[in-house]
DNA sequence: GCTATGTTTGACAACACTGTCAAACATGCG
DNA sequence: CGCATGTTTGACAGTGTTGTCAAACATAGC
């Protein structure tokens, strides 16, 4: 195998994940991503096809750390610590940073169409699974099922709110808020 | 006062809002505008500048519709039956349309920020009144305020899912999943 | 009807992004 | 070493957007 790829994809795909989490999936260009990976333009074209393909790659990875992140905060005995550890991680994904990224799988969501749509539904249709599984074995007011939908939902409007008001302690009080009206 | 102008300004409000529900704020360009109203470009920059303040105009109709609308849907006597019109009436207004439009105000939330950012963050904090001043005469089992601001990020999160799943049940049982949780 | 006033129109230059490509390049392998 | 292979680079044409402007235009008021 000679003529061989000069840059790091790891790093570059850490880089681009950066940029896409930064600007927004639709408002990132090639030229945005070739600065911020600090690779060329041309190559990036030449290896991924285009920017597509490259946020699909990038997005898979993202994905797996968001899912186990969910999972590990989610592993706690007790429910109420459970989901609100739950939150607790979603919110502080969203807010890190200055100024705070925001939730890129949201972000893109109602930005982007076609399969970067699809991976965003998988994303989320994985994370209600994860929560199914979880709320199973807790005492609820209302289908496990429901109440998974229900939290995965109010993610993607925290996410929201988070754009809007940029205040992490009021968007913990509003998932506590769900929290307690959940589990009574 | 001769040199008056030629198009119909409410004519061309409701065909830009109509442009811009459907495409979004960021994606929405004055070439854009001027093909969905029927004004020309040129006239567009000399009557309101540009993209960004007359969607500020347009966006100011939108919002006294929006609250109109759920202000008469929160009317009804009975708190769930209130609660369960208010979704209704979201659910509604965001998934109107062949493709369905999408949520106006969460869309902008996640794309614009500036001053249009702060329209939106008006709109949402007089939404949490609305909601507020009718769940303080409901018996919940949370604080209204709370419970008025989970609401609101509940619409958001609906806003979000309608563009994911594209499945106007799935939505008015997620919210009937909250409505059931709030009042027990 | 004339005039002053504000509007409409089409065109302009400047800028940014896309996708492609040929030539230059780097490197693993024989 | 030298070659074959895939990569990198800078440049290109095509497309689309922005904001502006002078000239043509329409109309209210005199």
């Amino acid at each position: 195998m000679a003529g061989v790829r000069q840059f790091d994809e790891q790093a570059t795909f850490e880089r681009a994940l950066d940029v896409f989490w930064t600007k927004g999936f639709r408002a990132t260009s090639m030229p945005d991503l070739a600065a911020g990976t600090g690779v060329q333009r041309g190559s990036l074209y030449h290896a991924y096809g285009g920017k597509e393909q490259l946020f699909l790659k990038v997005f898979e990875q993202f994905t797996a750390d968001f899912l186990a992140g969910a999972a590990e905060a989610l592993a706690d005995d007790n429910p109420k610590r459970a989901l609100t550890a739950f939150f607790d991680f979603v919110i502080a994904s969203i807010t890190t940073g200055t100024p705070s990224r925001g939730c890129l799988s949201t972000r893109t969501a109602v930005e982007a169409d076609g399969v970067v749509e699809d991976a965003v539904r998988k994303l989320l249709d994985d994370l209600e699974e994860l929560l199914l599984a979880r709320l199973e074995q807790a005492d609820l007011a209302v289908e496990p099922r429901e109440a998974a939908r229900l939290v995965v939902a109010m993610t993607r409007g925290l996410a929201v709110l988070e754009r809007v008001y940029d205040d992490p302690a009021r968007l913990r009080e509003t998932a506590a808020t769900l929290v307690t009206s959940l589990l009574r």
